[in-house]
DNA sequence: GTCTATAGTTTGATAGAC
DNA sequence: GTCTATCAAACTATAGAC
């Protein structure tokens, strides 16, 4: 609370007028850091085109959001590892569930035999799990600078979906 | 450190006799609950077999793995989300060289004509990332505890790198 | 709406007796 | 090797003046 009172140019004290409390601070910031950063995603997913295209465009943009803001992706996975089970319910109906529809509508259509609901959190996972181990990658045998480029991630997974549903 | 002594009983004060400070307790604690964990992962990468077959134990004994100990999976998330770089090198040198060493090898068998460093990241975002996400995944559409199900996820994870990549 | 001042807890770590 | 007692610092939150 001190830092972020100093951050924002007032007292400690000042900052409890605005919010009530830690807690409550704490909930408006991830709604506001949150908010608006899945319209891109559910954008790409319901484009035009075919199966495999809107999947290389909805990698594509995923990969470029979390790429672009470590601190938001950084938050995401704090609140997978530590959020209670209100606010995760709350992340999931306000956050979540329009691109992850979206998604599961995409799985459908690009594998109609498998369970939609894996294949979408596969997909997401395939990103995300690149930048997660970004620091500790750089310690294992081929890790270079390359592996997290946006570009060569995205290029590396869409490539991997593609061969496992693509009718391509 | 109250907690810690108070589950092993004795006191805070007797805690700083085994244990210089707070940081080194955890070093040791963090050692000790990586032990060993990676020995059946490796195994199974280095058992005789088809690349497929291999490539089906490894996902079946890193989702058993995953699945029966949840706090160590969180721990492994916490310090790839909070671990400073002295520590993830330390991780990445003592626990993590040998399986994904082992991965990488399996990945250039199995798909010879990508990167393996991506391919062996990606089979272990795949497991892992269907675990992180469980206490969310109960609000989205789709998800059931059959999710959640070690062996639903490793079928799942293995069908998708077969098709992939296999021969079959 | 912001300030100073402070209450009330909790924390990591130490001193010194046994 | 464990204890009691305690310190110093940091924390969330509140009281009350302006």
């Amino acid at each position: 609370m001190r830092d972020i009172a100093g951050a924002v140019g007032i007292t400690q004290a000042a900052l409890y007028h605005h919010y009530a409390d830690k807690q409550s601070l704490y909930l408006a910031a991830m709604g506001h850091a949150f908010s608006d950063k899945a319209v891109g995603i559910t954008e790409a997913l319901q484009s035009k085109g075919t199966p495999t295209e809107r999947l290389e465009r909805f990698i594509s943009s995923f990969t470029r959001l979390m790429a672009s803001d470590p601190d938001f992706r950084a938050l995401l996975q704090r609140e997978l590892l530590d959020g209670d089970e209100s606010r995760l319910q709350l992340l999931a109906e306000q956050a979540f569930l329009e691109p992850f529809q979206a998604m599961t509508e995409l799985a459908r259509d690009l594998a109609p035999d498998c369970d939609a609901h894996l294949v979408a959190i596969s997909m997401a996972g395939l990103v995300l799990f690149h930048f997660e181990t970004a620091p500790v990658r750089q310690f294992l045998p081929g890790g270079t600078k390359r592996h997290n480029d946006p570009k060569v991630v995205a290029k590396h997974v869409t490539q991997l979906l593609s061969r496992a549903f693509g009718t391509a």
